[in-house]
DNA sequence: CGTGTTTTTGAGCCAGATCAAGTACGGTGG
DNA sequence: CCACCGTACTTGATCTGGCTCAAAAACACG
């Protein structure tokens, strides 16, 4: 297997020990001399809006850390379908499952441009046994995966489609600075809501005449947070 | 805190060594001297159907392997209504997310009668640090979380109600022995997919109507998996 | 500037929600 | 033992949000 292949590009030789996003990384806890230990350099890469990082079934000889950029995880329907089941960012770490099997579960396709750092699995085993606070980190992010994939359940595939669409935009801003988001295919919003193409188009479409989110470049749309909170949360009252 | 409150029963001291799960259950890796190791005991507990294990904010003190039984972890809506977000059983472990947080994140409620045995959460933690094996088996906990909570997201939360309902049947026929599975009801089977109570009673019925599935007594159902399978998986083809 | 792709919009239909009865069941008390 | 009651389940009628099929519009790219 090819250190670079066709849909990635190398950006060059991780520097962990100055990462800017050190504090909360998978290696934030790690000393100098466990740095000496690790066999391989970690390699920073680089994809494009549509590039895949792994497909379902290959061998897991590596976690990712997402630097900056948008990921989703698909898992393929047998009609041939797919259905997004997590979206990942900033200093979330894909992958993880090959800490326990051989092969990733999902096909990891970057929506946005995207940078990761790419782990080899081994290191990260053998480090975080003997480094209480690298278990602790690696056990953080299977707790985070999981918390995402609650609020997957809970919001993203729960009422309306206006109110999931909407949840989705408010998530989505969390990780992003200010009350804007930068959003991604509306086949692909739909495979995240679990409704058709047509229905999340014409669910932006409503909210754009409504004046409730604006769209001031392509797919760059900001809005009033706590408006728009406001409409989902309020059921009943 | 008492140790036994009104809504769960202590059966017993477990005795971990010589458990009758121990091959598939957490401390499967501890030595006799982890055990002495434990300064309070493994208490065993039983809860009938409807009685509450934890509450979601409650102090998150123990993990609780689950030995027998189904327990539901419910996320409650603005609204009063609840959503069901994971299904656990035999083996299984909840609880786990406060080796992090402090608090519980989910209601758990049994569902049917159920025995569990009840971890303290320092132990786990300070013994899983120095036990590879332990380590290695709390992390598959997380990843077995994880791949239920993808498997609820692809099965049970997209398609018809028809086929939500027939995919259920078949994961409880899975934790089960042979072709059936004991249901519980119709409020809490709707909580899981998604759907009105009604719809899911609906649904169910007509399954009874087609001769799909045949209920022996009062939410015992038993059914052709071969059959089932194949209406689910048969999309486009 | 034409061609393929994605997005939007329209019209009609249907699955599931909602609202409303009716029925079965388990427990309780007379 | 039976009448009564509360709860859960079932069934019916109607309504509607989202799906389907289809076409137009906007856009991306050579």
């Amino acid at each position: 297997m090819n250190r670079i292949t066709s849909a990635e590009a190398w950006t060059g030789v991780a520097d962990c020990l100055n990462c800017n996003i050190r504090q909360s990384v998978l290696f934030a806890g790690l000393e100098e001399a466990d740095f000496r230990d690790l066999h391989r350099p970690i390699d920073q890469l680089q994809f494009a809006a549509g590039e895949t990082v792994y497909r379902a079934g290959d061998d897991g000889v590596s976690l990712f850390t997402i630097r900056t950029g948008l990921v989703k995880l698909t898992h393929y329907l047998p009609d041939g379908s797919q259905r997004i089941v997590r979206l990942l960012s900033k200093t979330d770490v894909i992958g993880l499952e090959c800490m326990l099997g051989n092969v990733y579960q999902h096909s990891a396709i970057a929506l946005q441009a995207t940078e990761v750092c790419r782990l080899p699995v081994s290191s990260v085993k053998r480090l975080s046994l003997g480094n209480s606070r690298l278990f602790h980190t690696v056990m953080a992010q299977w707790y985070r995966a999981l918390s995402d994939a609650d609020r997957w359940i809970t919001e993203l595939s729960t009422g309306t489609a206006r109110d999931r669409v909407i949840r989705l935009l408010l998530w989505l801003s969390e990780r992003e600075t200010g009350n804007s988001c930068s959003l991604f295919s509306r086949e692909d919003l739909g495979a995240v809501l679990g409704l058709t193409t047509e229905t999340a188009s014409r669910s932006m479409a409503e909210l754009k005449r409504q004046g409730l989110i604006r769209e001031h470049s392509l797919n760059q749309f900001s809005f009033d947070i706590v408006a728009l909170r406001r409409i989902v949360e309020t059921r009943v009252g």
